[in-house]
RNA sequence: GCCGCCGCAGCUCAAUGGCAGAGCAGCCGCCUUGUAAGCGGGAGGUCCGGGUUCGACUCCCGGCGGCGGCUCCA
C-alpha cells in the first residue's frame, strides 16, 4: 500500500506504507539523510525511526532548526545521565531538558560531583558517542512504567509518572543499558552527538522549589561538529568581554566594594552617563505630561502597614528607629507618591495626574542573587504613578507602552514583553485581579504586542506588564514594567471629585521605563560593549598632541570643545602617539583628535573615530558642528 | 538563603608546608615621537579571625566577599 507524504515545500512523494522517516529523508537527499535529527508528522514531533502509516505532512529537522537543536541537546542529556550512572551507580535521575544553548541534567547522588569528575563524565560520554548506541523508543503502560522505575529505585521518575495526566501516553527511551522516562523524540543514535562539552556544575532544587531537596545539576552543550563547539566557546569568551562588571572597572564607571555588597558606587564617569540618561528622561517625561516629585527615603511604619508592604514585603525591607518609633527605608516609591496625591483635593478635570520620581529604593535581596548593577540592594527607579479615572485606564496603559517602546528604540534595544498575573501572596479579591489583568491584556492586544504570560509573577497589589532586555550572555532582565492597581487607592482612601460633585475612587498605574537606572546602565554597557553613543559617552573627545610642542594648540582645541559643552580631555603626557591612541581606543572614546605641527599651523584637527579609524584632517569648527549634531540627535 | 567553585599588587595571573614572583597600569628619568604597546629605574601584595606546625599564601575550622547556578525580583 502506498502513502502520500507532503513536504514543507508543498511537493508530494509516495512511499510504501511502513517506510521509516529516516528512509524518506535519505531518499529526498543524501545530505538530509545524514543531517536530519527528527521530524514532525502532521505537526507532531517524532523520531526518524517512525514508520509511515498513512498520508501525512512531514517536516524534517536538522541542527539548523530550533526543533532539531532541542532534540540534539536533549539526546545529549540522556547520554550525560547514562555516563553518570555508569560511573556513579546509585545516582538517581531527576530531569534533563534542553535549554537555550545546551542542556542540563539534575541528579540525586550519594557522591558530590567535582570539576575533576566532570572531566571523567565527559570522557565517558564521549565513549558512549563512540559506541554509537541507537535510541530506542519503548511505549509503556502506566503500570509497566511505574514498576520499571520502582524496581530501578528511580523515585523521582516514579513521582513524575504519578503526576502525568490520566490519559497521557507514557514512553521511555533506551540506549544500550540505559533507559529513561521520556516523551522524546531523540536523534537516531548516540553517534550523532559528535562534539560535546560539560560546562558547569550547580545546585538546583527538585521541581524548582526551595522547600525540596537540592539536587546536583550538570550543564553542558553539544554540536554536530567540533568547529561549531569551538565557535560557540569563542563567542562566549567574546561576550564576557562585554560584561558590564568588567567594563565598569575598565572604564571607571562604577564599583562595588566589600563595605557595601549590592550597594554600587558610581564614579565620575559613570555619573556622566547616568546624568545624561536622566536628562533625556526628564525631557521626554515633561513633554508627555508628567510632573516630577521626590519623596523621602525613610517613612513611618504606619505608612507601610497601611500600604500592605508590612504584611507582604517585610522580608525585603530595611528598618530603623527614630525617637522610639519604627521607620522603614522605602522599598518602593508608591506610598510616597500617594501621600502627595492625597495632600490636596483633585477634580476629575485634573486627571490623569502623572507623578514621576527618580526614586532611590532599598530592598534586601538574598546575597546569592546579587549581580553587578543588574541585581543590587539599592537602586533608583525611574518611577511614575498615574492617578486616573477608570475610563482613562486603557489610554494611559497604551501611552506607557508607547513610551517604553520609544525609549528602547532610541538605544536600539530589542525587548520581550510578559504579562505577570496574581501571585500567591496578594492583596485584594479575585474579581479585582481579573479586572486589572484583563485591562492589561486588552491594552497589549490593542497594540498587537507579542507577549508571554507569567503566572503568579505579579506584584502583591496588582498584575503587571514586564519589559525584558538581554545582557551579553543572553540572560534577560526585567526593566520596564506597568502595574495596574485598584488596591492602593482603596487602602489609602484616594478620591477625586466627579462631575456629580461626589467623591470617587481613582485607579492607579505604577510604571518604570528604564526599570532602575543601575540595571539599565548595566544593560546599556553590555549592549554597546562600553562603546557608548557619543551623547552618552563619559568622554566624547580626547585630544592627542603628537609631541609636547603642540601642547598649547592641544589646550586651545580642548578649551574650544569644552566651550561647546563637549566632554573633552587632553592627553598631555609625554608619550608616543601610538601609545596615546591605543589607550584612548581601549577606553572606547568616540573621537580622538590628533594634533601635530600640520594641524597647529592650519587650525585643523586629524580626526580618528574609535571604530571607523583615521578620518583625515578637518577644520576644528567643522568637527565641532559635526559632533554637536551627533550629540543633539542622540544618534547611536 | 541554598549548591558548587574561588579569594595573592590598582588590573590579569604565577608560587602545593621552607626568603612571595611576572606582565600591564601608576611614580621617576631618558627618548620629542604622525594613527593600537619606545627604553631604563624604583615603589607596591597573601580578605578577616582562630587552629595545626619549628615554619602556613599553601592544611583545618569559622566569618566576610566574589563567580556560576537554584529560588526570588527592577
Amino acid at each position: 500500500m502506498v502513502v502520500k507524504v507532503t513536504l514543507k515545500d508543498g511537493s508530494i512523494r509516495e512511499y510504501q506504507k511502513g517506510t521509516t522517516l529516516a528512509r524518506v529523508a535519505a531518499d529526498i537527499s543524501g545530505r538530509l539523510g545524514r543531517e536530519a535529527l527528527a521530524a514532525s508528522l502532521d505537526g507532531r514531533l517524532v523520531d526518524l525511526a517512525t514508520p509511515l502509516e498513512r498520508d501525512a505532512g512531514v517536516v524534517f529537522y536538522t541542527f539548523d532548526d530550533e526543533e532539531g537543536r532541542q532534540v540534539f541537546r536533549h539526546s545529549t542529556s540522556h547520554v550525560l545521565a547514562q555516563a553518570v550512572q555508569r560511573l556513579f551507580p546509585g545516582t538517581r535521575l531527576a530531569i534533563g531538558p534542553a535549554i537555550a544553548d545546551g542542556f542540563y541534567y539534575d541528579f540525586d547522588s550519594p557522591v558530590r560531583f567535582t570539576p575533576e569528575m566532570l572531566e571523567k563524565i565527559q570522557a565517558e560520554m564521549e565513549s558512549i558517542v563512540e559506541e554509537d548506541l541507537s535510541f530506542e523508543r519503548l511505549d509503556m503502560s502506566r503500570q509497566e512504567a511505574l514498576e520499571f522505575f520502582r524496581r530501578a529505585g528511580e523515585d523521582y521518575k516514579v513521582e513524575l509518572i504519578n503526576d502525568l495526566p490520566e490519559n497521557a501516553a507514557i514512553s521511555c527511551y533506551r540506549q544500550g543499558e540505559f533507559t529513561d522516562l521520556c516523551a522524546g523524540p531523540h536523534v537516531p543514535s548516540t553517534g550523532r552527538l559528535k562534539s560535546l562539552k560539560l560546562t558547569g556544575l550547580a545546585g538546583a532544587y527538585w521541581r524548582g522549589s526551595e522547600k525540596n531537596k537540592m539536587l546536583q545539576r550538570i550543564y553542558g552543550t553539544s554540536f554536530p561538529r567540533k568547529s561549531m563547539l569551538d565557535d560557540y566557546l569563542f563567542r562566549i569568551e567574546e561576550a564576557k568581554k562585554r560584561d558590564h562588571r568588567r567594563l565598569g572597572t575598565e572604564l571607571d564607571l562604577f564599583s562595588i566594594q566589600e563595605e557595601g555588597p549590592g550597594f554600587p558606587f558610581f564614579h565620575p564617569k559613570g555619573m556622566v552617563l547616568r546624568n545624561e540618561l536622566e536628562r533625556f528622561w526628564r525631557e521626554v517625561h515633561r513633554k508627555r505630561g508628567y510632573q516630577e516629585v521626590r519623596t523621602p527615603i525613610i517613612l513611618n511604619r504606619s505608612l507601610w502597614e497601611r500600604s500592605g508592604h508590612w504584611d507582604h514585603y517585610r522580608e525585603n525591607m530595611y528598618f530603623t528607629r527614630i525617637d522610639d518609633s519604627d521607620y522603614a527605608v522605602k522599598p518602593m516609591n508608591c506610598p510616597g507618591s500617594i501621600l502627595i496625591y492625597k495632600s490636596r483635593l483633585h477634580s476629575y478635570r485634573d486627571l490623569p495626574v502623572r507623578l514621576a520620581e527618580l526614586g532611590l529604593v532599598h530592598r534586601h535581596e538574598l546575597s546569592g542573587v546579587l549581580h553587578g548593577l543588574m541585581r543590587v540592594r539599592c537602586f533608583t527607579q525611574d518611577d511614575a504613578h498615574i492617578f486616573m479615572l477608570p475610563d482613562q485606564v486603557k489610554d494611559e496603559i497604551t501611552g506607557v507602552i508607547d513610551l517604553v517602546d520609544y525609549f528602547y528604540s532610541v538605544f536600539g534595544f530589542k525587548y520581550r514583553v510578559e504579562l505577570s498575573t496574581k501571585p500567591e501572596k496578594a492583596m485584594g479579591t479575585e474579581e479585582i485581579w481579573e479586572l486589572a489583568t484583563g485591562a492589561l491584556e486588552d491594552a497589549l492586544k490593542s497594540k498587537e504586542t507579542d507577549y508571554k504570560v507569567n503566572e503568579g509573577d505579579g506584584a502583591f497589589y496588582g498584575p503587571k506588564i514586564d519589559f525584558h532586555l538581554e545582557d551579553c550572555l543572553g540572560r534577560t532582565w526585567q526593566c520596564g514594567t506597568i502595574q495596574l492597581d485598584f488596591l492602593m487607592p482603596e487602602k489609602f482612601d484616594l478620591s477625586y471629585i466627579g462631575e456629580d460633585g461626589q467623591k470617587h475612587r481613582p485607579v492607579m498605574i505604577h510604571r518604570v521605563v528604564f526599570g532602575s537606572m543601575e540595571r539599565f546602565i548595566g544593560i546599556l554597557t553590555e549592549h554597546f560593549g562600553g562603546a557608548f553613543p557619543v551623547w552618552l559617552a563619559p568622554v566624547q573627545v580626547r585630544v592627542l598632541p603628537i609631541t609636547d610642542r603642540q601642547l598649547d594648540y592641544g589646550r586651545e582645541v580642548t578649551a574650544r570643545l569644552e566651550r561647546e559643552e563637549i566632554r573633552a580631555e587632553l592627553d598631555d603626557r609625554n608619550e608616543k602617539i601610538n601609545y596615546k591612541i591605543r589607550e584612548a581606543q581601549g577606553l572606547k572614546i568616540p573621537y580622538m583628535l590628533v594634533v601635530g605641527n600640520r594641524e597647529a599651523e592650519n587650525g585643523t584637527v586629524a580626526v580618528r573615530h574609535r571604530s571607523a579609524g583615521d578620518l583625515g584632517p578637518a577644520g576644528l569648527e567643522e568637527f565641532v558642528s559635526r559632533i554637536r549634531e551627533e550629540i543633539r540627535t542622540r544618534s547611536v
